[in-house]
RNA sequence: GGUGGGAUAGCUCAGCCGGUUAGAGCGCAGGACUCAUAAUCCUGAGGUCCCCGGUUCGAUUCCGGGUCCCACUACCA
């Protein structure tokens, strides 16, 4: 049994997600954690909402809010949500918890006595009436380049062109619009990551062969052009107070460490949250000198956050010198689309995860998201592909083979398992499908490809139709009740089975079906066996003759036209 | 601008470390069946593999150039 941790990528605070940022780490992960689970090994699943920075004080004001009450209320919201959809975290914790706060002082401390903090002094704009100093993107002005007037001051939009605010003309803050805004000099902390090239490069390098292109490609761009020491902290109220050893940092009593320093270390104070709670211990899945040699660690993420978990987060674990876990995996996603453009909150184009569950229930989002998961490029989202997965993959092709041997059995063999009869040429068909095809599915598991696996979880579900074509039980009923008895018995195994393969990707469906044919908890495990040819027929005679089963409700509503034209007036989609 | 990723059937995507007829699902057309949620099963039609060059006996695949889309570019997170 291997002991498996997986973080997803922290959602940050400032409003629900959309359903892009739950098919891009929270979702695969989550997946990727029930089919651990259910194949016996021992998960630790962590996510946490990421709270500090700019964006969430500035939310905060305009909803009317104290930044913690606003933070507060968002985490619980975004943790009702993900309930929604079934995201089974051990924990969900929040990165402004003390467990964080702790940690990401431990570990400044620590790396300033390794030698790989300063303090330097730079320039930033500072808006006298927002009384705040602003971040790039937060300065607007006219463009010097191409002369548009709403530049940012990290770039401008219009032209494309790279900009520092100091060059903006008619510079003003983008939060209050004052033009009342001025250069002055701040001192913060710098994270010497030039002084790690090295040993980050040793790392990746170490690690390259078990991460995708996409992975190692940003890794190695980052590393080749050289890492640049970065500033670590912040003017802002909001965030991990500046100390050393203990005690408030001379001139920092103001500032606040980086969002970016603290989130990653927030997979830690996460797990410490859950381990106060829960009364475990997570040093022995953290610390390499307390247990966790054995851990393989998964991190999950969408491709704008793999630089910071390849290279920035790194440099802080291999700067401590300290025995912590590093990431062993790496699963990142592109993005995506809403109809081939972006999903936007401020256009409120897409569908964010709250409404999304007020529509259908969180199976439903769940197998369209994976089945059609941006692994390998950016992936359309559309109302009309949304409509012809749920409807064939789980109506008709799963849903209605679930309904359609149930209820015959309910019908023709007084709701229990029928005996009686052998096994024949198709049952022998059945059992090779599966030797073929069951392998294959967790061969695909366990390379993190989860559109592959959504596919061969069809297949192997659609196999299951063709199979009961093929012994027509209902034909045979009238010659040969035993003949029909082996039709429907191996039907009724295959239900189970198809509800097992299903737990990943639909866990509430598939509780269903297997609570409706009496499975009991320990026999849902997956078929990770991996027996020989002759060992798959066994997989169809599983369930004793005479067991009781009753007909599941219906496990899916179909999606109509209708609500399809509704949802797209709605969402703005198309 | 730089770096990286992508472009394959009407749609969403596999695949090709060079090699007979380029695949899947959906959609579409025809047929079969009737246990079932008008579901299922079978068959079929549909492609200048973005464009231009190069290497090669042979290129969708490798190389160069171009076009378009996307990400990152370190102070949004």
């Amino acid at each position: 049994m291997a002991r498996i941790l997986i973080t997803s990528a922290l959602p940050y605070i400032n409003g629900v997600k959309h359903l892009g940022n739950l098919a891009g780490s929270m979702l695969p992960a989550d997946v990727y954690a029930r089919f651990n689970r259910a194949a016996g090994h021992e998960v630790l699943f962590i996510c946490a909402t990421d709270e500090h920075g700019t964006p969430a004080e500035l939310a905060a004001i305009e909803a009317g809010q104290t930044v913690a009450e606003y933070c507060a209320e968002q985490h619980d919201i975004q943790k009702r949500v993900g309930q929604g959809f079934s995201l089974s975290f051990d924990w969900f914790g929040r990165s402004s918890n003390r467990p964080n706060r702790d940690l990401t002082q431990h570990f400044a401390d620590v790396l300033e006595d390794k030698g790989l903090i300063d303090e330097r002094t730079s320039k930033q704009v500072y808006s006298v009436d927002d009384k705040r100093f602003l971040p790039d993107r937060y300065v607007e002005g006219t463009c010097p380049n191409c002369g548009y007037e709403k530049a940012r001051g990290d770039q401008c939009d219009n032209c494309g062109t790279l900009l520092d605010p100091i060059d903006l003309k008619n510079p003003y803050s983008s939060v209050s619009g004052s033009r009342n805004v001025e250069i002055r000099d701040t001192r913060h902390l710098y994270l010497l990551q030039s002084k790690m090239q090295d040993k980050v490069r040793a790392f990746v390098d170490a690690r390259a062969k078990d991460w995708p292109n996409l992975t190692t490609s940003i890794a190695y761009k980052w590393l080749d052009e050289g890492l640049i020491d970065r500033s670590i902290t912040r003017d802002l109220s909001w965030g991990v107070p500046v100390t050393r050893n203990g005690s408030p940092r001379p001139g920092f009593e103001n500032k606040v460490f980086y969002v970016w320093f603290d989130a990653p270390i927030e997979y830690i104070g996460s797990t410490v949250e859950w381990a106060e709670a829960t009364g475990a211990n997570w040093e022995r899945w953290w610390r390499t000198d307390k247990g966790a040699d054995d851990v393989t660690y998964v991190e999950f993420m969408g491709k704008d956050n793999v630089a910071f978990h390849t290279v920035s987060f790194p440099v802080t674990i291999l700067g401590s010198e300290e025995s912590w876990k590093l990431v062993d995996k790496l699963k990142a996603f592109n993005w995506l689309n809403w109809y081939g453009g972006k999903f936007s909150t401020s256009q409120k184009r897409g569908v964010f995860m709250d409404q999304a569950l007020e529509l259908l229930p969180g199976d439903y989002w769940r197998w369209y998201l994976i089945a059609n998961s941006p692994e390998s490029s950016d992936t359309a989202f559309t109302w009309e592909g949304f409509k012809a997965g749920i409807n064939s993959d789980l109506n008709d092709v799963l849903g209605n083979f679930v309904n359609r041997i149930t209820k015959y059995a309910a019908a023709k063999f007084d709701g229990k398992v029928p005996g009686g009869g052998e096994p024949g040429e198709h049952e022998a068909w059945m059992a090779d499908e599966l030797a073929a095809r069951l392998p294959q599915l967790i061969a695909h598991y366990e390379a993190m490809e989860f559109r592959k696996a959504a596919a061969e979880t069809r297949a192997i579900w659609a196999a299951g139709n063709e199979y009961i074509t093929k012994s027509a039980p209902w034909t045979a009923y009238k010659s040969s009740v035993d003949q029909a008895a082996v039709g429907i018995r191996t039907g009724l195994n295959l239900v189970s089975l198809f509800g097992i393969i299903a737990q990943p990707i639909i866990p509430e469906t598939a509780k269903k079906i297997l609570d409706a044919l009496n499975i009991p908890e320990a026999n849902r495990s997956f078929p990770l066996e991996k027996p020989d040819k002759s060992g798959y027929p066994a997989l169809l005679n599983a369930l004793p003759a005479g067991m009781p089963i009753q007909v599941p409700p219906q496990l899916f509503t179909k999606i109509e036209d209708a609500q399809v034209a509704e949802w797209t007036t709605r969402f703005g989609g198309g």
